[in-house]
RNA sequence: GCGCCCGUAGCUCAGCUGGAUAGAGCACCAGACUACGAAUCUGGGGGUCGGAGGUUCGAAUCCUUCCGGGCGCGCCA
């Protein structure tokens, strides 16, 4: 347990304490009893705002409540002053040996510092990429790859059970069209002059090899066949072609999944989608009925006719929605009723899907299916991941799919490594539009978040090297190093922005949890920044005031206590990017 | 027309699920290198949080309604 939930039970023992005291009648609820870094450091170290939270309740005056519930926290050995201040918030001040003992946890935990049991491993599913098996990744794709993997990443750390995974669209027309346009390419790669590529086929040159490869396998075998038999071999070639581009496409950008889920494998042998949509008529979610026509503007060939539905308008959706298409095929809605069955089957009552901005109006008929097929004991959240826009030096980069104009991922990932893409997708919040500048990401200044917190890692182990002819026995590997630095005379940190330094490493496992709770892995990048900013900032203090340096040549006591300090923030750097998947370098170059 | 998302300093954005005097970076102005890498740091100016109502001890945050921008609106996925 953290420094922050250990407080927070404090707090909350001492509201149960005079209750039982006869002060007031034990309040039923707190939960909303927190205890957080306050916003305003100014205000002190640590805030409750138990006080106001309980004051209706217990019919207290805030301020009341909170004096009394100051007194009893001074009471605690760890606690040395408790204080009543603006509308009813205790600011709790510890006992520098409690931060320092924290300190001291840090960097015994080292890489795991900040691991949490938050999610008692309750198994978790998040799905995100899930691109179409129809041609390389582009650059849109790369911000929901990112997301989803850090945020699982996030998860995993704070103790839930992940599985990642993707779900692969081979089912629909597209595939079909994907394998027309592949078996062009094959019978070029026999030596056939096809021309240029009809309008509705795939152009691309990336299925030339693909071509190639079933030429190589079946000779002209399949050019005579009829389509109904060639199609499926082809379809078949193709999609396991483009879904190697796609997973070498991921693994540049370090993105890994557990499960690829096959959208085909619900319809081979037994046919789920069917045996999903029957079991939800059975309980009155799916009907036979009629739409309104859409308000889209005109739509020319729409036919009014009776139709299978699921009714969505039962969870809070606008309208009831299709699960046939007029030749009686499913709707990819009614296969992705089945897929999120699927889920459910394999035991995940708490899901995650990672989309792309252009499918924010499908959200709420697939939580409406989730609750309808959960009877409400399982959670989606759907996480929106709003556009990319791409820039050079401010330049906006237009992209035209039809001209074959499209950025690859891979482009981009060569242009300015892995680990700015990845920092940069989640310097933002995932609902807002992300400007990526490629000129800027590869600038080593303070304005390039990526390049300002790496270096920071890297400073932080420049001082290291530099620390041995200071402290000749330093051990040279990390870990050794760390438990080294965790005897250090910690007491010797007394300079007040140090254990500014501390408060802030001290506040990582906490971040974690929130991190995780809300879904929003940009919170990490956020952290990371202000934490190697206050790193910068004392390093550079050092400069003019000598005495803070963090080597002291004659005093190996304090330069341990330093080091010590030092290592506290590089642990915390290394992990914080580690869960973006971002590197910690040992040094810039 | 309807639904969802966004609107915070000149620009790009945070704001920890309702907390205290709204914060960073860039840009602008003024400073700090005989260095544990100045690839950095210190200070300053700059705001009716799109507008107006409401909910309550308390609102950038929640509700209503306008304004502006983005995405979407059977038989694509």
């Amino acid at each position: 347990m953290h420094l922050f939930a250990r407080m927070t039970e404090r707090v909350r023992s001492v509201v149960e304490k005079l209750a039982e005291a006869g002060a007031f009648a034990k309040p039923a609820d707190l939960s909303r009893v927190v205890v957080e870094p306050p916003r305003d450091a100014e205000h002190g170290e640590l805030a409750t705002n138990a006080a106001m939270v309980l004051a209706k309740e217990v019919g207290w005056k805030p301020q009341d409540l909170a004096r009394g519930l100051a007194t009893e926290l001074e009471k605690f050995p760890e606690v040395v002053r408790a204080e009543t201040a603006g509308p009813g918030f205790v600011n709790i001040t510890l006992d520098s040996k409690t931060w320092l003992e924290e300190l001291r946890v840090a960097i015994k935990a080292g890489p795991d510092y900040g691991r949490s049991d938050l999610g008692r491993g309750k198994k978790v599913n998040v799905e995100y990429v899930s691109a179409n098996p129809t041609g390389p990744m582009h650059v849109g794709h790369c911000r929901g790859a990112v997301f989803g993997d850090a945020l699982a990443n996030v998860l995993a750390y704070a103790g839930f059970d992940v599985t990642r995974e993707y779900y692969i669209n081979d089912a629909g027309a597209q595939v079909d069209i994907l394998a027309r346009s592949t078996f062009l390419r094959y019978r070029e790669a026999l030596g056939e002059a096809i021309g240029p590529i009809p309008e509705g086929l795939y152009p691309g040159e990336y299925l030339k090899p693909v071509g190639a490869a079933l030429a190589a396998e079946h000779g002209d075998r399949l050019r005579d066949l009829p389509e109904v038999q060639w199609l499926p071999v082809v379809r078949a070639k193709a999609i396991a072609m483009m879904l190697d581009e796609i997973r070498n496409d991921l693994a540049a950008l370090n993105v890994q999944h557990d499960v690829f889920f096959s959208e085909r494998s619900l319809v081979e042998g037994r046919d789920q989608v069917a045996e999903t949509i029957e079991s939800l008529r059975a309980q009155g979610y799916v009907f036979e009925g009629r739409l309104p026509p859409p308000k889209s503007g005109t739509i020319e060939d729409w036919e009014d006719r009776e139709q299978t539905l699921f009714r969505s308008t039962a969870f809070g959706d606008d309208v009831d929605r299709p699960l046939k298409k007029s030749d009686g095929s499913y709707t990819y809605f009614a296969s992705d009723i089945a897929y999120h069955k699927s889920k459910l089957d394999r035991g995940f009552r708490d899901m995650i899907d990672v989309w792309g901005a252009d499918h924010g109006g499908y959200i709420k008929r697939m939580k409406a299916a989730v609750k309808a097929l959960s009877g409400g004991t399982a959670e989606l959240d759907v996480k929106i991941v709003q556009l990319v826009k791409l820039m050079r030096a401010g330049v906006e980069v237009k992209m035209s799919k039809r001209a074959g104009e499209f950025v690859t991922l891979r482009d981009v990932v060569d242009e300015v490594g892995r680990d700015a893409v990845r920092f940069m997708m989640l310097y933002r919040k995932n609902d807002a539009t992300l400007e990526f500048d490629l000129a800027k990401v590869i600038e080593q200044s303070r304005d390039n978040p990526v390049f300002y917190v790496q270096y920071g890692h890297a400073r932080g182990q420049s001082v290291f090297r530099n620390a041995i002819e200071a402290i000749p026995e330093l051990p040279r590997t990390p870990a050794e190093r760390a438990a080294y630095l965790a005897q250090a005379p910690l007491e010797r940190l007394t300079d007040a922005a140090e254990l500014g330094l501390i408060r802030k490493i001290a506040s990582y496992p906490r971040l974690v949890e929130t991190t995780a709770l809300a879904h929003e892995p940009h919170r990490v990048a956020f952290y990371l920044y202000d934490l190697a900013s206050e790193f910068h900032a004392q390093w550079t203090r050092g400069k003019d005031l000598p005495h803070l340096r963090f080597i002291i040549q004659d005093d190996p006591q304090l330069t341990a206590a330093r080091l010590a300090l030092v290592q506290g923030v590089v642990t915390v750097l290394a992990s914080g990017l580690n869960l973006l998947g971002v590197e910690a370098p040992g040094e810039m170059r």
